[in-house]
DNA sequence: CTCAGTGCAAAAGCTTTGCATAATA
DNA sequence: TATTATGCAAAGCTTTTGCACTGAG
C-alpha cells in the first residue's frame, strides 16, 4: 500500500480520538462512506479496489462499530440493504424517486415541528429521525409521460 | 363496539375486490395485520394459532403480495426485520421508544408540509412517506433515571 | 376441470461469529 | 509486548424458490 491519500490521514486521526486503533481499513471505510449513501457490500467493493484483501466481515465489523460510535447512521432506502452515511450535524432527510434511485437530501427541522405540534410527541423525548420521502422527479415524471 | 361479524368473510371480500383468489390463508393473514405492527415471523406465529399447517413461505408470498396490491404497507421499526400494517388512509407516522419498544403512532401531514417549505421537494411528486422518530417515552426516561 | 395458491424442503441472500494470524499502541 | 483488529470459513437469520399437491372458481 504505497499510494496515500491527505482524506487518509484525517480520518485516521478521527479514529483516534474515538480510542479505537486506527487502522488502514477503518480510515478507508470512512474515508468511501464519505462519498456516498451506499451499502456494506458497496463499500466492500470499493474498498477492494484500494486494499484487495480486505474482507467483507471486517465492513460489516466497522460499521457496526461505526454506528454505535455515532459517526455513521444507518438508513433504509430500500427494502433489501442498510445504508450508510456519515452523521450529518443537522437534521435532514432524503427524498427518494422510485423511477431514477437518486436521493435528495433536505434539512429541516422536523422533530422540533412535530414535538411542538403534535401531542403524542409532547412527552417524547426525541433523539432520531429518519424521514424518507418516496415519488418521482421531475425527470422521471416527464419520461412517464 | 366492533362488529364480531366474522371479520375472515369481510377480509375474504376484501381479497375478490382484487381479483385475488380468496385463501383462508389470505383472508387469516389480513386479519392477524389488522391487529398491529408485525413481522412477518409474529405473523407467523399468530396464524399457526389458528391453522396449524400455514407454512411461514405463505406468510412471506402473501406480505409481499399484499404489498404490491397496496393492501399492507412495509414498516422499518428495527434494523432487523420488516413490519407490516394494513395501509391506512391517512398520512400518518411513528414514534419509536427506544427503551421499551413501544410504537406510538401520529398523523400530521409532513409530506404536504415539505412539499410547500423544502426547495428541492418541490418537483418532486411524493407518492409515500416513512417518517419514523426514535427516542424514550415519558416512562423510561423516569425509569432510567 | 383448471390453474392459482399452498406446503415442504432446499437454496439464496445478508450479516455475524470463532479462531488463528497480523497489526497497532 | 499486550492487546485489538483482521481474514477466512463456517454458522445464523430472514426471505425466496422449485415442485408436486390441493382447493377455489
Amino acid at each position: 500500500m504505497t499510494s496515500n491519500t491527505k482524506p487518509l490521514e484525517s480520518n485516521r486521526r478521527a479514529l483516534n480520538v474515538t480510542g479505537l486503533r486506527a487502522t488502514s481499513q477503518r480510515a478507508l471505510i470512512l474515508e468511501i462512506i464519505r462519498r456516498g449513501h451506499l451499502d456494506a457490500d458497496e463499500i466492500y467493493r470499493q474498498a477492494r479496489g484500494k486494499q484487495p484483501n480486505i474482507s467483507l466481515s471486517t465492513v460489516y465489523r466497522t460499521l457496526r462499530m461505526f454506528k454505535k460510535l455515532g459517526l455513521v447512521e444507518e438508513l433504509h432506502f430500500d427494502e433489501e440493504h442498510h445504508h450508510y452515511e456519515v452523521k450529518p450535524s443537522a437534521e435532514h432527510h432524503h427524498l427518494v424517486c422510485l423511477g431514477c434511485g437518486r436521493v435528495v437530501e433536505f434539512q429541516y427541522p422536523l422533530a422540533r415541528l412535530v414535538k411542538r405540534n403534535v401531542t403524542e410527541a409532547k412527552d417524547f423525548e426525541i433523539t432520531g429521525s429518519e424521514v424518507r420521502m418516496t415519488g418521482y422527479c421531475s425527470k422521471c415524471r416527464q419520461n412517464k409521460k
